[in-house]
DNA sequence: TGACGCAATAATGAATTCATAATTCAATCG
DNA sequence: CGATTGAATTATGAATTCATTATTGCGTCA
């Protein structure tokens, strides 16, 4: 007797969706880097796949501004710019903000305690001075509140838009008041957590990210002139 | 002498892109349903171009959320439902809440003006009860107010959320208690435009939208029962 | 030496073909 | 008559080919 298992569908996802992912991948990683070519033919011999899922690939790569098709030139990576900084920003702290409201609602006791837990872990990173490893727990406390959220759409988009500017990320070399005050935001963010006060939540993780837009301006503005 | 002419580039859309928004376009028309097969040999007739261009289109359609991509079966309108709606209601509210703090810093008076003027008609579309004019104009305010905010990447990230959920905006039927109320809404959301106060503009906006869904989850919730 | 023109080569966009999976239809069996 | 099987047909995903555009390299001229 054979039983139908939902979890093992025995078809394979298409290879333009796969391919999707990896040139995605190739692109976050830095290994094709903003303003070059997109080496269509390199990517069909690395992969070992025609160029026509290459090519749906990059066009769907394009609608999510990873890439920019310029017609009869192929696809170039899309250059980020602190402009596009200005402009993503406030639509991170717009959907962060409102993922802080419905978490606040949403969350489970087990998951707002593993918040604590993150955020604990990321103030010894902060005494022992590992950057790389508040950075990650960082980006895993802002996931865990987007998680908790429970809204597919919100964190789907909120991803869409958060990984166009992931370079941005390492840029600004935190000047001590600035990482001892985001550490402070944190904690006010995880105390509104706790107390499950939504609208305090939101407002506070707007205002965390209007502040790292701040300090990445002058990160930035200062390499520019 | 030729002069060189920015506005009209000497090459053309490729077809994957000029069908994405045809496709689009058939969708968002209703001309093609939730649910149903997208006729992909029937879109090479009807427009004359090889199936190529159309698959990568469709691709990029299920990118945006769109249609499904069914393995070996093709790709099915995406069929929108009342979870959806949930879902996808606070991401709305929270770009519209961020555009109105943008718009409220950022407009231009003869824009601010222009948003009365809208306002104004609506009302009167309102008293002779016109409510297909009073929906149009409803729209043309949210999207003179998104333009007012000056950043593009918040705008593309409202239409490719709100065009999804478009077939919701005439399911609420407004029970006149609802219509009033609706109508004070966005004077006050006026109101806070014209004395430039970003925050109460952004909150009212929110809550504008908050209150949307609460109208449809009664419309549609008394169907679905 | 730099500019120009032309031919060859490579890259791009789209059409067509091929291989595989899914669906439909007809015949057979219980 | 309903269920099953197998063949034929259709649809889908990907590979290959074709037509067009862009780039490169080379020769010629001023």
């Amino acid at each position: 007797m054979f039983a139908v298992d939902p979890q093992r569908p025995l078809t394979r996802p298409a290879l333009a969706v796969e391919l999707t992912d990896l040139i995605r991948g190739l692109i976050l990683e830095g290994e094709l880097r903003p303003g070059e070519k997109v080496p269509e033919k390199a990517l069909t011999l690395r992969f070992g796949v025609s160029r026509t899922p290459v090519r749906e690939a990059l066009k769907v790569l394009a609608a999510e501004g990873y890439v920019r098709l310029v017609p009869n030139r192929g696809a170039v990576v899309a250059e980020p710019t602190l402009a596009e900084l200005e402009e993503v920003f406030p639509v991170i702290a717009a959907l962060e903000g409102a993922a802080g409201e419905l978490a606040a609602e949403r969350a489970g006791d087990a998951e707002i305690a593993e918040v604590r837990r993150l955020n604990d872990a990321m103030h010894a990173a902060y005494r022992s001075g590992d950057r790389p490893r508040y950075f990650e727990l960082n980006q895993q406390i802002h996931a865990a509140i987007l998680a908790a959220a429970r809204n597919p759409t919100l964190r789907q988009q909120h991803k869409l838009v958060a990984d166009r500017v992931r370079w941005a990320r390492y840029q600004a070399n935190l000047a001590a008041a600035r990482w001892q005050a985001a550490l402070d935001e944190h904690d006010a963010i995880i105390a509104a957590l706790e107390a499950r006060e939504g609208e305090r939540l939101g407002r506070l993780m707007k205002s965390h990210l209007e502040h790292k837009l701040e300090a990445l301006r002058g990160a930035l503005g200062g390499e520019e002139r």
